[in-house]
DNA sequence: TAACATCATTGACCGCAGTCATTGACTTCG
DNA sequence: CGAAGTCAATGACTGCGGTCAATGATGTTA
């Protein structure tokens, strides 16, 4: 199992170039501007090998987007555990915002938000997918929130994890659709802090 | 200028007949299984008419759309002006919400949410266009509402206005992206109302 | 080594959204 | 009325995402 004949050697190759060229030139000229073709012939293969490869074009975007979640281990580490779950997950969020501002960028996301909508197979979309590193990190604080009693006992946890993951898709959503003059990181925290005052306890 | 040339006339029954054709055939197979070309050919026109009429294929879901501003106007009259500004925006936006749900369907929203990233033409889109009736209702309660005293005195209305129709996209986004099992009123409902409580004074 | 099986690769092909030069019926103007 | 202009309508064409039957080089089995 664990050794590859050549050819499939060679196969990991072309699949690893047509990534690689994919993500390059979705860079330099936008998603939309590159086709399936450009790429191919950019790696002198043909446009069949990008669908053996890959099931789409999008696909190819989702695959960088995951690596998103390695992201979010380190920014983990880097928070204060003493600190009240509410500015945790602040504190998280701010640092994903900034992630998604600077380094993969509206192209990139506005791509993943319409597939969101779009591919309606597989299930339910990544987008909400329990699974992700940052859903499950913001889910521990809600935990820790909940049994320090900083927030409400009428809202169940799975409902406040609901909602502050809705928070994220809101404001990114909101981004997406504003044409510059729309600060992601700023937008997200406030919003954020309003739905977490209106969960606080005893209010 | 009142009155039209027969010809003038005569196109716009071809603009009408598609109109109609359109929407019917989305109705019925989905906007994307019905081609152009089907329903030009169900018009008994040329795939360039369409063209002539309509910028794209999008536009014409649009189009419909924008009826939905006389759908509010009915539902702001229903509304006891009595009640507290909170209560209005909960009450109006339920009603969106059933609106949505059983009139206008997944399918056609999907098609403007998606619209609302890839189309960044014109300035910004009409998901965010502050013309539109529902909008201007909403910020007349809330400013309301802050006369009264109701809300939170460090967040400036315009802020308000805003947080509130992020709620409204926040989970018909989140409906658009779930497979059923997802009642898009009572969510909009409570998380609408927890931004609500989020917002109030004194507390 | 020879026959067989696998599977990455190919490129012609499909369906569809959108374009545009051309046409000719209708309108306007002298 | 006739010439000139307008503009709705046309359909062949482009570009693109995606499909699939055929190919043959590589791997497996006898």
């Amino acid at each position: 199992m664990e050794t590859l004949t050549s050819r499939q050697k060679k196969a990991l190759e072309t699949r690893e170039k047509l990534l690689k060229t994919s993500l390059d030139l979705f860079n330099k000229h936008g998603y939309e501007h590159v086709s399936v073709e450009q790429i191919t012939k950019a790696c002198n293969v043909s446009k069949g090998t990008f669908y053996t490869h890959f099931p789409s074009k999008y696909d190819v975007i989702l695959e960088k987007f995951k690596e998103l979640d390695n992201f979010y281990r380190t920014v983990e580490k880097n928070i204060d555990p003493t600190l009240p779950a509410s500015e945790k997950i602040l504190l998280v969020y701010q640092e994903q915002m900034r992630y998604l501002t600077n380094i993969v960028g509206k192209d990139l996301l506005r791509t993943v938000y319409t597939a969101a909508m779009t591919n309606q197979v597989e299930q339910d979309h990544y987008l909400i997918n329990p699974q992700r590193k940052i859903f499950q990190i913001m889910n521990t604080y809600i935990e820790e929130g909940i049994q320090h009693g900083e927030f409400r006992q009428d809202v169940s946890a799975a409902t406040i994890q609901t909602l502050i993951q809705r928070c994220m898709r809101a404001n990114v959503y909101d981004w997406l659709i504003h044409s510059e003059d729309f600060d992601l990181a700023s937008e997200m925290a406030q919003f954020t802090a309003i739905v977490l005052n209106g969960l606080k306890n005893g209010k």
